[in-house]
DNA sequence: ATATAATTGTGAAATATATCACGACTTCTT
DNA sequence: AAGAAGTCGTGATATATTTCACAATTATAT
């Protein structure tokens, strides 16, 4: 609750800077600049700096940026020292996908439980994690307070009404329904079928010359 | 390749409108204010207005807009009247997601084939969209622009590689890996990790107040 | 030891996006 | 027919984000 000066947009970034820093730690890499993360992550190299800035001088000029020291202070930043749980409701092939998802190894995120209404999956578990009907949430999911929505678009008024009223705070929502919850509840939409045809619309209105514009 | 002044935010809200004033009219709807767009799509009214006042002066003052109209509108405007072909790379739990999704319907998209390495799915077809092996993409892609890549991040490179290749013009990345591509195609990255850890991030340091934030 | 090259951190400027607030016009009500 | 209520389109403003460009500092090469 203290960086609220961070940018949403940096912070978007972090996660993704947190990676990539991983994978150069592993590599065995010392030091890095923002040119070369720039180049790996495809975002502007002064957009980087900037974005470290906000938490500090992590860097040295003449030299970059210390890949383990970096690695650190973000671990820390990005909480990665405490597990948060979570909950998936919707173990189709979409939510099966996250459930194959190891966030733990990179995110320290758990998916805890997942919820479906189809008996034949009930009582399974998919990469260990253990399969409950629908009708359980309100005796299960007590304590879970983020749950990524992968669930038909006709249940997910009815399936969000039922984690507000449980406590919920963010929702991770996969279903085309943009859906309605109190003010304090976070809702982040991811909806696969805007992104495929804003692609598609882009591509046709937007030809691109110079650099490929990440999205 | 006329529409060079629409925003890019602007752009990206299109396919949610578009989709929003579909099920309006298979309401039998036949008109809507803004007021009432942004309470369906949680997109401030003069946000909208504004992203409507872009393609000119589409409704009545007093009144609002027609939604048969509007839906015409946008339908040319985001092509709506020719099918784009789409291809998708790597038929796992993601990709049979996407297989599944009927985005002819709303989105006039139509993934024409599947490409795995899995000899289990090659010459199967999910949803009526047929199975090839990966090592008939040059043989079989001939004309399709746009590819949607599910599979794993290690082998985002090769693949990407090829379809650069083979001319496509488009891709949409599910893979962790940022894709290097040359600057002519376009690459839109979702990365669920990091769609997951963001909201997470935001829980903790963005306690909500006021209105739920939506990505 | 000195010169050269690399690189950060950041003020300032540029660009992009969202929101306010109101005149103008339309529809509705009585 | 007149007044009230509703709604758009948009100038102006506010906010957010990105990028430029350079002084300051560090590392490297000779």
């Amino acid at each position: 609750m203290d960086q609220n000066k961070i940018p949403q947009a940096t912070a978007k970034r972090l996660p993704l800077y947190y990676r990539f820093l991983n994978n150069l730690n592993h590599q065995g890499k010392r030091r890095v600049s923002s040119k070369e993360l720039s180049e790996a992550v495809k975002v502007d190299s002064a957009t980087i700096r900037r974005d470290f800035s906000y938490f500090g001088a992590l860097g040295k000029k003449g030299y970059g940026y210390n890949v383990e020291y970096l690695l650190g202070f973000f671990r820390k930043t990005l909480d990665q020292d405490e597990v948060t749980d979570v909950a998936l409701i919707g173990v189709g092939n979409l939510g099966t996908a996250f459930l194959n998802y190891n966030f733990l190894k990179n995110n320290n995120i758990r998916i805890q439980m997942g919820f479906d209404a189809d008996p034949a999956k009930v009582g399974t578990a998919i990469s260990d994690v253990p399969i409950y009907h629908i009708d359980q949430l309100e005796e299960k999911m007590k304590g879970i307070e983020v749950a990524i929505l992968t669930i038909p678009a006709e249940e997910a008024d009815t399936v969000t009404e039922k984690l507000v009223s449980l406590g919920i705070t963010g929702i991770l929502n996969f279903t085309p329904a943009r859906i309605t919850v109190p003010d304090h509840i976070r809702v982040h939409h991811i909806d696969l079928a805007v992104e495929l045809q804003a692609l598609v619309y882009f591509l046709k209105h937007y030809p691109l010359k110079k650099g490929p514009v990440e999205e």
